[in-house]
DNA sequence: CAAATTTTTGACCGATTGGACAAACGTTAG
DNA sequence: CTAACGTTTGTCCAATCGGTCAAAAATTTG
């Protein structure tokens, strides 16, 4: 008789591989957990035992969910990356751009603040050359930016938005906000115990707005 | 008799080390060795017989000039730590204002283009909560960046520069030059072959400069 | 109920890890 | 030359790694 596993590979056939609640929820469980985990030990630093500890499970028991570590990482990279860009995807032709772009500034600062680890995971595997997710990044990634890069330009041709790059501009977007999830530690220790708590998240929405809107020059 | 180590770890005496020639030079080697991997796999994901392979060495053989792994990131961390602040030092009262960030903002993007491993390195460490430099972070770091924070206050009450938040400028520029180098593989992908050559550094600086000076509104 | 199936676990495996050690080798000073 | 010292390496070790397997335990199905 054939083995069966509750865990299905990426590379299987698209069918909904239809599974049993338990199934269901030891997946969700074991991805909650390798999620914390990976994102504070990077994917080689950590290990399938304190996956399975934060889990509250023995290593077998993970491993008849998820057959490989590898499977595990895989998974929460799809699921990352689909809500990861949903705010970019967002960014709407129609409307005011000033008030879209600081809109979508506000929206990845919200995610910084509320899903800190997934930006961490992210860029744990960007800094170690995207071995993954290289090709997701060329496609998929680059497409989208390409595409809102094309809607603000517009937007500069038409008076609207100061005349400059459109791909630096997300980048610089993309790394003010994420700053806040991937440097926390070093925000927090820099800000001190007084400015450092909660507040933070407000004071740089603030600042980053007037930075992306006014810039530095003094009025008048 | 007592056995002999090339290497000194950092809690001895604060006494010149005194080191052969052969031994100075065999350090540095394994240091831009260890540079290279640890800053493309993190700590926990770096081995010893890597390093000593782009090194040239056998694994004892490193082992004699570092007694252990964490000694070699440590000594590595110490050094980078003293470069890569120097840019924030320079930071002038005299001299105008909007000179000055702009020169410590191309400068900083200088470091992330010619040391990108360093850069990778240090957000390797920050990523992973600092569990080897928080001491420093909460030091001399916030330190040096509270007294930098001061001056440029004072440039804002003297009406040389908006009023906004010091700090969160200073993580802004950290954040969006730094990205240049930690973020690298994804700006290429992103930026495709024809404009992520050698000139991104260039555009870069560009839109930085006028991100920072201007911000996005239209002029008039 | 009982049979079939799914879930869980302890024991185990080969590979890799960081590091120890003594012996061999090279170099230098008297 | 030779003794002392500095350098290099092969070999070894215990711990940890990702992953297997068979059997026990729990659950679902008829």
């Amino acid at each position: 008789m054939l083995r069966r596993f509750a865990g299905v590979t990426a590379t299987m056939e698209g069918s909904a591989p239809r599974r049993t609640r338990i199934q269901q929820e030891k997946r969700e469980l074991i991805l909650e957990a390798a999620l914390e985990v990976f994102s504070t030990n990077g994917f080689r630093g950590s290990t399938i035992d304190q996956i399975a500890e934060a889990a509250g499970m023995s290593k077998p028991n993970l491993l008849y969910y998820f057959r490989r570590k590898e499977d595990i990482h895989e998974t929460l990279m799809q699921r990352l990356l689909d809500t990861w860009l949903a705010p970019l995807r967002e960014l709407d032709d129609i409307g005011d751009p000033l008030t879209e772009l600081r809109s979508y500034i506000r929206r990845k600062l919200e995610m910084a603040r509320d899903f800190p680890r997934e930006s961490r995971l992210f860029a744990n595997e960007i800094l170690q050359g995207a071995p993954r997710i290289m090709p997701m990044l060329e496609g998929e990634l680059k497409t989208l930016v390409d595409e809102k890069a094309a809607i603000i330009k517009g937007w500069m041709r038409a008076g609207k938005l100061a005349r400059t790059d459109p791909w630096h501009l997300i980048f610089a977007i993309w790394a003010t906000t994420q700053h806040y999830a991937d440097f926390d530690v070093q925000v927090r220790a820099v800000l001190g115990a007084d400015r450092g708590g909660d507040g933070r998240f407000e004071d740089a929405a603030r600042f980053l707005e007037q930075l992306f809107l006014d810039g530095l020059k003094p009025k008048g």
